[in-house]
DNA sequence: GATGCCGGGTG
DNA sequence: CACCCGGCATC
Protein backbone atom coordinates (compact mmCIF):
# COMPACT_ATOMS: atom_id res chain seq x y z
CA UNK A 1 0.00 0.00 0.00
CA UNK A 2 2.63 2.46 0.87
CA UNK A 3 4.58 2.30 -2.53
CA UNK A 4 1.35 3.02 -4.23
CA UNK A 5 0.70 6.44 -1.84
CA UNK A 6 4.14 7.11 -2.67
CA UNK A 7 3.49 7.34 -6.23
CA UNK A 8 0.65 8.71 -6.33
CA UNK A 9 1.60 11.91 -4.63
CA UNK A 10 3.46 14.56 -6.23
CA UNK A 11 6.79 14.90 -5.85
CA UNK A 12 7.41 17.35 -3.16
CA UNK A 13 5.03 15.86 -0.76
CA UNK A 14 7.47 12.97 -0.22
CA UNK A 15 9.14 13.80 2.17
CA UNK A 16 6.00 14.46 4.69
CA UNK A 17 4.80 11.12 3.48
CA UNK A 18 4.31 8.81 6.65
CA UNK A 19 2.59 5.59 7.24
CA UNK A 20 3.32 3.31 9.57
CA UNK A 21 5.92 1.73 7.65
CA UNK A 22 7.32 5.24 6.66
CA UNK A 23 10.91 4.73 6.89
CA UNK A 24 10.20 2.15 4.53
CA UNK A 25 8.74 3.12 1.45
CA UNK A 26 10.62 6.55 1.66
CA UNK A 27 13.37 4.31 1.13
CA UNK A 28 12.11 3.13 -1.95
CA UNK A 29 11.88 6.55 -3.19
CA UNK A 30 15.66 6.97 -2.75
CA UNK A 31 16.36 3.55 -4.22
CA UNK A 32 14.87 5.60 -7.13
CA UNK A 33 17.64 8.27 -7.16
CA UNK A 34 16.22 11.09 -5.57
CA UNK A 35 19.08 11.81 -3.47
CA UNK A 36 19.51 14.51 -0.83
CA UNK A 37 16.32 15.63 0.23
CA UNK A 38 15.01 11.93 -0.07
CA UNK A 39 17.56 10.85 2.42
CA UNK A 40 16.96 13.94 4.96
CA UNK A 41 13.30 12.60 4.63
CA UNK A 42 13.71 9.04 5.12
CA UNK A 43 15.97 9.83 8.13
CA UNK A 44 12.60 12.18 9.29
CA UNK A 45 10.88 9.29 8.76
CA UNK A 46 12.50 7.58 11.76
CA UNK A 47 11.25 10.02 14.04
CA UNK A 48 7.26 8.97 14.49
CA UNK A 49 6.72 12.22 16.01
CA UNK A 50 6.99 14.04 12.79
CA UNK A 51 4.56 11.21 10.88
CA UNK A 52 1.72 11.78 13.23
CA UNK A 53 1.85 15.47 12.95
CA UNK A 54 1.71 15.09 8.96
CA UNK A 55 -1.09 12.94 9.16
CA UNK A 56 -3.58 16.13 10.06
CA UNK A 57 -4.73 18.21 6.97
CA UNK A 58 -2.81 21.02 6.11
CA UNK A 59 -4.91 23.11 7.77
CA UNK A 60 -4.92 21.89 10.71
CA UNK A 61 -3.83 23.95 13.54
CA UNK A 62 -0.41 22.07 15.37
CA UNK A 63 -1.29 23.09 19.05
CA UNK A 64 -4.25 21.42 20.34
CA UNK A 65 -5.86 23.42 22.54
CA UNK A 66 -6.14 21.49 26.26
CA UNK A 67 -9.47 23.29 26.94
CA UNK A 68 -10.69 22.03 23.78
CA UNK A 69 -9.68 18.59 23.92
CA UNK A 70 -11.72 19.21 27.94
CA UNK A 71 -14.72 20.30 26.08
CA UNK A 72 -15.48 18.15 22.99
CA UNK A 73 -14.28 15.34 25.33
CA UNK A 74 -17.27 14.00 24.88
CA UNK A 75 -17.37 13.57 21.43
CA UNK A 76 -13.82 12.05 20.12
CA UNK A 77 -13.43 12.63 16.51
CA UNK A 78 -11.17 11.37 14.36
CA UNK A 79 -9.51 14.13 12.70
CA UNK A 80 -8.26 17.36 13.81
CA UNK A 81 -9.86 19.57 11.25
CA UNK A 82 -12.87 19.19 12.19
CA UNK A 83 -12.42 19.78 15.79
CA UNK A 84 -10.60 23.46 14.22
CA UNK A 85 -13.81 24.83 14.51
CA UNK A 86 -14.85 24.79 18.21
CA UNK A 87 -11.04 25.43 19.16
CA UNK A 88 -10.90 28.83 17.29
CA UNK A 89 -14.32 29.45 18.93
CA UNK A 90 -15.10 27.79 21.93
CA UNK A 91 -12.20 28.60 24.62
CA UNK A 92 -12.48 32.74 24.13
CA UNK A 93 -15.57 31.91 25.62
CA UNK A 94 -14.30 29.84 28.22
CA UNK A 95 -11.36 31.66 28.73
CA UNK A 96 -12.69 35.02 28.67
CA UNK A 97 -12.33 36.84 32.53
CA UNK A 98 -15.66 36.99 34.37
CA UNK A 99 -15.00 41.11 34.59
CA UNK A 100 -15.11 41.76 31.08
CA UNK A 101 -19.15 40.49 30.98
CA UNK A 102 -20.97 43.93 31.82
CA UNK A 103 -20.09 43.95 35.46
CA UNK A 104 -19.44 47.20 37.12
CA UNK A 105 -16.11 48.37 37.57
CA UNK A 106 -15.18 49.83 41.19
CA UNK A 107 -12.29 52.08 41.76
CA UNK A 108 -9.95 51.55 44.18
CA UNK A 109 -8.13 53.91 46.48
CA UNK A 110 -4.95 53.42 47.44
CA UNK A 111 -4.64 52.30 50.99
CA UNK A 112 -8.24 50.91 50.53
CA UNK A 113 -8.31 47.46 52.01
CA UNK A 114 -9.34 44.76 49.81
CA UNK A 115 -9.18 40.99 49.06
CA UNK A 116 -7.84 38.76 46.39
CA UNK A 117 -6.99 35.44 46.09
CA UNK A 118 -3.56 34.54 46.16
CA UNK A 119 -2.06 31.39 46.59
CA UNK A 120 -4.91 29.57 46.77
CA UNK A 121 -7.02 31.35 49.23
CA UNK A 122 -8.20 34.59 50.07
CA UNK A 123 -5.70 37.37 50.85
CA UNK A 124 -5.94 40.81 52.19
CA UNK A 125 -4.20 43.53 50.99
CA UNK A 126 -3.95 47.20 50.50
CA UNK A 127 -4.60 48.78 47.28
CA UNK A 128 -1.32 50.54 45.78
CA UNK A 129 -2.21 51.28 43.08
CA UNK A 130 -5.52 50.78 40.55
CA UNK A 131 -4.38 51.26 37.25
CA UNK A 132 -7.48 52.16 35.04
CA UNK A 133 -5.89 52.02 31.84
CA UNK A 134 -5.06 48.44 32.02
CA UNK A 135 -7.46 48.01 34.55
CA UNK A 136 -5.07 46.73 36.95
CA UNK A 137 -4.75 46.60 40.70
CA UNK A 138 -1.74 46.54 42.41
CA UNK A 139 -2.15 45.74 45.99
CA UNK A 140 0.28 44.85 48.81
CA UNK A 141 -0.91 41.58 50.61
CA UNK A 142 -0.14 42.14 54.34
CA UNK A 143 0.15 38.36 55.11
CA UNK A 144 2.49 37.71 52.25
CA UNK A 145 4.33 40.77 52.11
CA UNK A 146 3.90 40.77 48.12
CA UNK A 147 3.11 42.72 46.22
CA UNK A 148 0.93 41.64 43.37
CA UNK A 149 -0.88 43.08 40.16
CA UNK A 150 -3.84 41.38 39.27
CA UNK A 151 -6.85 42.50 37.12
CA UNK A 152 -9.27 45.12 38.96
CA UNK A 153 -12.41 42.25 38.99
CA UNK A 154 -10.16 39.65 40.67
CA UNK A 155 -10.21 42.62 43.57
CA UNK A 156 -12.61 43.41 45.79
CA UNK A 157 -13.17 45.40 48.86
CA UNK A 158 -12.79 43.86 51.91
CA UNK A 159 -15.98 43.65 54.13
CA UNK A 160 -15.87 43.48 58.21
CA UNK A 161 -17.48 40.02 57.56
CA UNK A 162 -17.54 37.92 54.79
CA UNK A 163 -17.07 38.97 51.25
CA UNK A 164 -19.13 40.14 48.72
CA UNK A 165 -17.05 39.85 45.47
CA UNK A 166 -18.10 42.75 42.63
CA UNK A 167 -17.20 39.24 40.91
CA UNK A 168 -20.22 36.61 41.08
CA UNK A 169 -17.62 34.02 40.83
CA UNK A 170 -19.52 30.66 40.32
CA UNK A 171 -22.53 31.39 38.73
CA UNK A 172 -21.07 33.10 36.18
CA UNK A 173 -19.60 30.88 33.92
CA UNK A 174 -21.74 27.38 33.39
CA UNK A 175 -18.68 26.11 31.70
CA UNK A 176 -16.37 26.85 34.75
CA UNK A 177 -17.92 25.96 38.03
CA UNK A 178 -16.36 27.26 40.87
CA UNK A 179 -14.14 30.32 38.84
CA UNK A 180 -11.15 31.46 40.56
CA UNK A 181 -9.05 34.18 39.53
CA UNK A 182 -5.80 32.05 39.41
CA UNK A 183 -4.79 29.83 36.30
CA UNK A 184 -7.02 31.82 33.91
CA UNK A 185 -5.25 30.33 30.58
CA UNK A 186 -4.77 27.24 31.49
CA UNK A 187 -7.63 24.92 33.30
CA UNK A 188 -6.10 23.30 35.72
CA UNK A 189 -8.26 21.25 37.59
CA UNK A 190 -9.62 22.88 40.55
CA UNK A 191 -7.97 21.32 44.10
CA UNK A 192 -10.01 21.51 46.79
CA UNK A 193 -10.51 20.17 50.49
CA UNK A 194 -8.18 21.31 53.37
CA UNK A 195 -4.94 19.20 52.52
CA UNK A 196 -4.87 20.89 49.19
CA UNK A 197 -5.10 24.36 51.05
CA UNK A 198 -2.27 23.23 53.27
CA UNK A 199 0.40 22.63 50.15
CA UNK A 200 -0.63 25.50 48.97
CA UNK A 201 0.45 27.05 52.01
CA UNK A 202 3.31 25.32 52.47
CA UNK A 203 4.11 26.28 48.64
CA UNK A 204 3.18 29.99 49.85
CA UNK A 205 5.39 29.69 52.59
CA UNK A 206 7.84 28.27 51.06
CA UNK A 207 7.95 31.12 48.37
CA UNK A 208 7.84 33.55 50.86
CA UNK A 209 10.61 32.41 52.45
CA UNK A 210 12.95 32.22 49.09
CA UNK A 211 14.70 34.88 48.34
CA UNK A 212 12.83 36.24 45.51
CA UNK A 213 14.20 39.78 45.39
CA UNK A 214 14.96 42.28 43.07
CA UNK A 215 18.27 41.40 42.97
CA UNK A 216 16.82 39.40 39.88
CA UNK A 217 17.64 42.48 37.35
CA UNK A 218 20.61 43.24 38.99
CA UNK A 219 23.50 42.92 36.20
CA UNK A 220 26.68 42.30 38.62
CA UNK A 221 24.39 40.82 41.34
CA UNK A 222 23.08 38.48 38.85
CA UNK A 223 26.40 37.67 37.19
CA UNK A 224 27.50 37.10 40.46
CA UNK A 225 24.60 35.07 41.80
CA UNK A 226 25.27 32.37 39.01
CA UNK A 227 25.40 29.59 40.71
CA UNK A 228 27.82 26.65 39.09
CA UNK A 229 25.19 24.30 37.57
CA UNK A 230 24.08 27.70 35.42
CA UNK A 231 27.27 28.73 35.06
CA UNK A 232 28.21 25.31 33.97
CA UNK A 233 25.63 25.00 30.84
CA UNK A 234 25.72 28.26 29.47
CA UNK A 235 28.74 27.21 27.46
CA UNK A 236 26.53 23.99 26.55
CA UNK A 237 24.14 26.64 25.05
CA UNK A 238 26.92 28.80 23.52
CA UNK A 239 28.58 26.20 21.70
CA UNK A 240 24.92 26.16 19.41
CA UNK A 241 22.31 23.54 20.48
CA UNK A 242 20.20 25.92 22.58
CA UNK A 243 17.71 25.17 20.63
CA UNK A 244 17.52 21.46 20.83
CA UNK A 245 18.08 20.88 24.65
CA UNK A 246 14.57 22.64 25.10
CA UNK A 247 13.27 19.48 23.01
CA UNK A 248 15.49 16.68 23.94
CA UNK A 249 14.33 14.40 26.67
CA UNK A 250 17.52 14.37 28.52
CA UNK A 251 17.30 17.74 29.51
CA UNK A 252 14.21 18.04 30.55
CA UNK A 253 14.80 19.01 33.99
CA UNK A 254 15.85 22.26 32.38
CA UNK A 255 13.25 23.32 30.76
CA UNK A 256 11.33 24.70 34.62
CA UNK A 257 14.29 26.63 35.19
CA UNK A 258 17.00 27.26 33.19
CA UNK A 259 15.22 26.49 29.47
CA UNK A 260 13.27 29.81 30.72
CA UNK A 261 14.40 32.46 28.72
CA UNK A 262 14.06 35.19 31.28
CA UNK A 263 17.04 37.34 31.42
CA UNK A 264 19.10 35.57 33.45
CA UNK A 265 17.50 35.29 36.75
CA UNK A 266 20.17 34.25 39.66
CA UNK A 267 17.42 31.94 41.08
CA UNK A 268 16.23 30.06 38.08
CA UNK A 269 13.61 28.15 40.00
CA UNK A 270 12.44 30.97 42.32
CA UNK A 271 12.13 33.54 40.10
CA UNK A 272 9.94 32.57 37.60
CA UNK A 273 7.63 31.39 40.30
CA UNK A 274 7.57 34.90 42.12
CA UNK A 275 6.68 36.66 38.61
CA UNK A 276 3.84 34.42 38.37
CA UNK A 277 2.78 34.90 41.85
CA UNK A 278 3.27 38.71 40.95
CA UNK A 279 0.79 37.96 38.47
CA UNK A 280 -1.64 36.61 40.77
CA UNK A 281 -1.32 33.19 39.53
CA UNK A 282 0.57 31.07 42.25
CA UNK A 283 -0.06 27.50 42.41
CA UNK A 284 -0.84 27.47 38.58
CA UNK A 285 -0.10 23.98 37.37
CA UNK A 286 0.43 20.34 38.31
CA UNK A 287 4.22 20.95 37.43
CA UNK A 288 4.70 23.03 40.49
CA UNK A 289 3.00 21.07 43.19
CA UNK A 290 5.94 18.86 43.41
CA UNK A 291 7.91 21.50 43.85
CA UNK A 292 7.11 22.45 47.33
CA UNK A 293 8.04 19.30 48.32
CA UNK A 294 11.12 19.67 46.26
CA UNK A 295 12.13 22.45 48.20
CA UNK A 296 11.17 21.20 51.23
CA UNK A 297 13.16 18.31 50.91
CA UNK A 298 15.77 20.55 49.83
CA UNK A 299 15.43 22.14 53.56
CA UNK A 300 17.19 24.95 52.52
CA UNK A 301 16.52 26.37 56.00
CA UNK A 302 18.46 23.63 58.41
CA UNK A 303 20.92 23.52 56.25
CA UNK A 304 21.91 27.05 57.12
CA UNK A 305 21.95 26.63 60.64
CA UNK A 306 25.99 26.13 61.58
CA UNK A 307 27.66 26.14 64.80
CA UNK A 308 29.37 28.87 64.53
CA UNK A 309 28.36 31.62 61.77
CA UNK A 310 28.25 34.83 61.91
CA UNK A 311 25.07 36.61 60.38
CA UNK A 312 25.52 39.54 58.48
CA UNK A 313 23.04 40.95 56.17
CA UNK A 314 23.16 42.05 52.72
CA UNK A 315 21.24 44.60 50.83
CA UNK A 316 20.01 42.85 47.83
CA UNK A 317 19.18 46.25 45.84
CA UNK A 318 20.67 46.24 42.31
CA UNK A 319 24.12 46.83 42.19
CA UNK A 320 24.48 47.84 45.98
CA UNK A 321 25.58 45.13 47.88
CA UNK A 322 25.88 46.76 51.17
CA UNK A 323 26.39 44.68 53.80
CA UNK A 324 25.44 45.55 57.34
CA UNK A 325 25.81 43.62 60.65
CA UNK A 326 22.47 44.37 62.18
CA UNK A 327 19.08 43.60 60.64
CA UNK A 328 17.82 47.60 61.86
CA UNK A 329 20.88 48.49 60.13
CA UNK A 330 20.26 46.64 57.28
CA UNK A 331 16.39 47.95 56.59
CA UNK A 332 17.60 51.11 57.45
CA UNK A 333 19.70 51.19 54.50
CA UNK A 334 17.17 49.82 51.86
CA UNK A 335 14.27 52.11 53.08
CA UNK A 336 16.60 54.97 53.44
CA UNK A 337 18.51 54.30 50.17
CA UNK A 338 16.31 52.59 47.94
CA UNK A 339 12.78 52.83 49.02
CA UNK A 340 12.74 55.94 50.19
CA UNK A 341 10.47 57.87 52.22
CA UNK A 342 7.82 57.99 50.27
CA UNK A 343 4.71 59.34 51.19
CA UNK A 344 2.55 56.57 51.42
CA UNK A 345 5.28 54.88 53.32
CA UNK A 346 3.31 52.53 55.28
CA UNK A 347 2.41 50.72 52.01
CA UNK A 348 6.08 49.66 51.80
CA UNK A 349 6.68 49.22 54.97
CA UNK A 350 7.94 46.02 55.69
CA UNK A 351 8.86 46.02 52.26
CA UNK A 352 12.70 46.45 52.82
CA UNK A 353 12.45 42.89 54.15
CA UNK A 354 12.66 41.96 50.41
CA UNK A 355 15.78 43.57 49.51
CA UNK A 356 18.17 42.24 52.22
CA UNK A 357 19.74 38.83 52.74
CA UNK A 358 21.05 36.92 55.14
CA UNK A 359 24.75 36.25 55.08
CA UNK A 360 26.55 34.11 56.51
CA UNK A 361 30.06 34.51 56.94
CA UNK A 362 32.33 31.55 58.47
CA UNK A 363 32.85 29.70 55.05
CA UNK A 364 29.13 29.25 54.97
CA UNK A 365 26.98 29.35 52.01
CA UNK A 366 24.40 32.69 52.44
CA UNK A 367 20.89 31.92 52.49
CA UNK A 368 20.54 33.15 48.90
CA UNK A 369 23.50 31.32 47.39
CA UNK A 370 22.88 28.21 44.92
CA UNK A 371 23.41 24.69 45.66
CA UNK A 372 26.86 23.89 47.65
CA UNK A 373 28.79 22.58 44.62
CA UNK A 374 32.17 22.72 46.56
CA UNK A 375 33.47 24.27 49.04
CA UNK A 376 34.54 27.68 48.77
CA UNK A 377 38.07 27.75 47.83
CA UNK A 378 38.93 30.82 50.35
CA UNK A 379 37.61 29.82 53.91
CA UNK A 380 36.05 32.15 55.87
CA UNK A 381 34.62 34.30 53.80
CA UNK A 382 31.10 34.64 52.59
CA UNK A 383 30.09 32.79 49.12
CA UNK A 384 31.35 34.42 46.17
CA UNK A 385 27.50 35.05 44.84
CA UNK A 386 27.15 37.70 47.48
CA UNK A 387 29.88 39.58 49.08
CA UNK A 388 32.91 38.73 47.22
CA UNK A 389 33.67 40.16 43.65
CA UNK A 390 34.79 37.94 40.63
CA UNK A 391 38.64 38.35 40.57
CA UNK A 392 39.05 40.92 38.16
CA UNK A 393 38.94 39.25 35.27
CA UNK A 394 41.33 40.26 32.70
CA UNK A 395 40.00 42.92 30.03
CA UNK A 396 38.54 39.98 27.83
CA UNK A 397 35.39 39.62 30.27
CA UNK A 398 33.43 41.97 28.10
CA UNK A 399 33.67 41.09 25.07
CA UNK A 400 31.82 38.03 25.17
CA UNK A 401 28.49 38.03 24.34
CA UNK A 402 26.26 39.70 26.70
CA UNK A 403 24.48 36.74 27.67
CA UNK A 404 27.44 34.91 28.28
CA UNK A 405 29.62 36.46 31.04
CA UNK A 406 33.06 34.79 30.23
CA UNK A 407 32.63 31.72 32.86
CA UNK A 408 36.28 31.76 33.92
CA UNK A 409 35.60 35.19 35.70
CA UNK A 410 32.99 34.01 37.93
CA UNK A 411 34.87 30.73 39.09
CA UNK A 412 37.18 30.58 41.43
CA UNK A 413 40.20 30.44 39.17
CA UNK A 414 42.53 29.76 42.19
CA UNK A 415 40.49 26.35 42.52
CA UNK A 416 39.95 25.64 39.08
CA UNK A 417 43.88 26.02 38.38
CA UNK A 418 44.61 24.41 41.08
CA UNK A 419 42.30 21.55 40.58
CA UNK A 420 41.31 21.31 37.27
CA UNK A 421 44.61 19.96 35.30
CA UNK A 422 45.00 17.56 38.13
CA UNK A 423 42.11 15.75 37.26
CA UNK A 424 41.70 16.81 33.87
CA UNK A 425 43.88 14.09 31.96
CA UNK A 426 43.00 11.52 34.01
CA UNK A 427 39.53 10.90 32.86
CA UNK A 428 39.72 8.35 30.45
CA UNK A 429 37.58 7.59 27.68
CA UNK A 430 36.60 3.36 28.38
CA UNK A 431 36.86 3.09 24.74
CA UNK A 432 39.28 3.45 22.08
CA UNK A 433 36.21 4.97 19.88
CA UNK A 434 35.78 7.85 22.78
CA UNK A 435 39.30 8.67 22.68
CA UNK A 436 39.76 11.82 20.32
CA UNK A 437 43.18 11.87 19.10
CA UNK A 438 45.15 12.27 22.29
CA UNK A 439 44.94 16.29 22.39
CA UNK A 440 41.31 16.13 22.54
CA UNK A 441 40.60 13.44 24.80
CA UNK A 442 39.71 13.86 28.09
CA UNK A 443 36.65 15.51 28.58
CA UNK A 444 34.35 14.23 30.47
CA UNK A 445 31.02 16.13 29.61
CA UNK A 446 31.57 18.95 33.04
CA UNK A 447 35.00 19.16 32.52
CA UNK A 448 34.57 19.99 28.68
CA UNK A 449 32.08 22.94 29.90
CA UNK A 450 34.50 24.07 32.24
CA UNK A 451 37.24 24.37 29.88
CA UNK A 452 35.66 24.39 27.08
CA UNK A 453 38.04 25.47 24.77
CA UNK A 454 40.73 22.67 25.23
CA UNK A 455 38.33 20.27 23.04
CA UNK A 456 39.32 22.62 20.21
CA UNK A 457 43.12 21.88 19.68
CA UNK A 458 44.04 23.57 16.34
CA UNK A 459 47.56 21.95 15.75
CA UNK A 460 48.39 20.90 19.42
CA UNK A 461 49.93 17.12 18.12
CA UNK A 462 50.33 14.98 21.58
CA UNK A 463 49.91 15.58 25.11
CA UNK A 464 52.44 16.80 27.10
CA UNK A 465 52.66 18.49 30.88
CA UNK A 466 53.27 21.52 29.64
CA UNK A 467 50.00 21.22 27.31
CA UNK A 468 48.57 20.20 30.51
CA UNK A 469 49.69 22.98 32.24
CA UNK A 470 48.27 25.55 29.60
CA UNK A 471 44.99 24.10 30.38
CA UNK A 472 44.76 26.38 33.71
CA UNK A 473 42.99 29.67 33.27
CA UNK A 474 46.15 31.25 34.91
CA UNK A 475 48.20 30.85 32.01
CA UNK A 476 48.21 34.20 30.65
CA UNK A 477 49.15 33.29 27.46
CA UNK A 478 46.05 31.66 26.64
CA UNK A 479 44.08 33.55 24.17
CA UNK A 480 41.20 35.62 26.20
CA UNK A 481 37.58 33.69 26.74
CA UNK A 482 36.10 35.11 24.11
CA UNK A 483 38.64 33.61 21.60
CA UNK A 484 37.99 30.56 23.78
CA UNK A 485 34.44 30.77 22.39
CA UNK A 486 34.69 31.67 19.67
CA UNK A 487 36.89 28.83 18.29
CA UNK A 488 34.40 26.39 20.17
CA UNK A 489 31.61 27.88 17.91
CA UNK A 490 33.72 27.97 14.99
CA UNK A 491 35.41 24.97 14.87
CA UNK A 492 32.39 22.29 14.42
CA UNK A 493 32.19 25.11 10.41
CA UNK A 494 35.57 24.26 10.23
CA UNK A 495 35.26 20.72 10.80
CA UNK A 496 32.25 20.54 8.46
CA UNK A 497 33.75 23.00 6.01
CA UNK A 498 36.71 21.08 4.86
CA UNK A 499 35.60 18.12 3.20
CA UNK A 500 35.62 14.83 4.89
CA UNK A 501 39.04 13.65 6.54
CA UNK A 502 41.55 11.88 4.46
CA UNK A 503 41.50 8.16 4.65
CA UNK A 504 44.68 7.11 7.08
CA UNK A 505 47.12 5.51 5.76
CA UNK A 506 47.53 2.70 8.78
CA UNK A 507 46.24 -0.43 8.44
CA UNK A 508 42.82 -0.47 10.21
CA UNK A 509 41.41 -3.32 12.04
CA UNK A 510 39.60 -4.55 9.65
CA UNK A 511 42.44 -4.87 7.20
CA UNK A 512 44.51 -6.61 9.97
CA UNK A 513 42.03 -8.89 12.02
CA UNK A 514 39.87 -9.10 8.48
CA UNK A 515 36.27 -9.00 8.75
CA UNK A 516 36.00 -12.33 9.95
CA UNK A 517 37.59 -12.20 13.28
CA UNK A 518 35.79 -8.61 13.78
CA UNK A 519 35.41 -8.86 17.59
CA UNK A 520 39.00 -8.33 17.48
CA UNK A 521 38.50 -5.22 15.79
CA UNK A 522 38.86 -1.96 17.96
CA UNK A 523 35.34 -0.85 19.34
CA UNK A 524 35.49 2.07 16.90
CA UNK A 525 35.97 -0.22 14.34
CA UNK A 526 33.28 -2.31 15.10
CA UNK A 527 31.06 0.57 15.45
CA UNK A 528 32.25 2.55 11.69
CA UNK A 529 34.02 4.82 13.76
CA UNK A 530 37.24 6.15 12.37
CA UNK A 531 39.73 3.49 13.98
CA UNK A 532 41.14 4.27 17.50
CA UNK A 533 43.54 1.61 17.41
CA UNK A 534 45.97 1.99 14.29
CA UNK A 535 45.88 5.63 13.74
CA UNK A 536 47.44 7.62 11.01
C1' DG B 1 33.54 -3.20 -4.83
C1' DA B 2 36.00 -2.57 -0.55
C1' DT B 3 37.07 0.33 2.97
C1' DG B 4 36.92 4.14 6.32
C1' DC B 5 34.12 6.82 8.92
C1' DC B 6 30.56 10.60 9.57
C1' DG B 7 26.11 11.45 10.99
C1' DG B 8 22.33 9.84 13.05
C1' DG B 9 19.10 6.44 15.35
C1' DT B 10 17.94 3.40 19.17
C1' DG B 11 17.47 1.60 23.70
C1' DC C 1 26.28 6.46 26.50
C1' DA C 2 26.96 2.08 24.18
C1' DC C 3 25.84 0.13 20.17
C1' DC C 4 24.54 -0.01 15.57
C1' DC C 5 23.84 1.27 10.80
C1' DG C 6 22.98 4.02 6.39
C1' DG C 7 25.36 6.26 3.28
C1' DC C 8 29.03 8.87 1.35
C1' DA C 9 33.89 9.59 0.06
C1' DT C 10 37.82 7.48 -1.06
C1' DC C 11 40.78 3.83 -2.50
Amino acid sequence: MSGSQVQGLPAGHRSVLYTPYGAFCLQVVNRKGNSMASVLSRRLGKRSLLGARVLGPPGAAPHSEPQAELLEGAAPQPFVASKDASCQEQPKEVLKAPGTSGLQQVAFHPGQKVCVWYGGQECTGLVERHSWAEDKVTVWLLDQKLQICCKAEEVWLAEPQGRIPQVPPPEHGTQAPAYRPVSRNIDVPKRKSDAVEMDEMMAAMVLTSLSCSPVVQSPPGGEANFSASRTACDPWKESGDVSDSGSSTTSGHWSGSSGVSTPSPPHPQASPKYLGDAFGSPQTDNGFETDPDAFLLDEPAPRKRKNSVKVMYKCLWPSCGKVLRSIVGIKRHVKALHLGDTVDSDQFKREEDFYYTEVQLKGEAAAAGGPPADPAPTPSVTSPPLTILPPPPPPKAQSSGPDHPGLESYLPSGALSKSAPGSFWHIQADHAYQALPPFQIPVSPHIYTSISWAAAPSSASSLSPVRSRSLSFSEPQQPPPAVKSHLIVTSPPRAQSTTRKARGEAKKCRKVYGIEHRDQWCTACRWKKACQRFLD
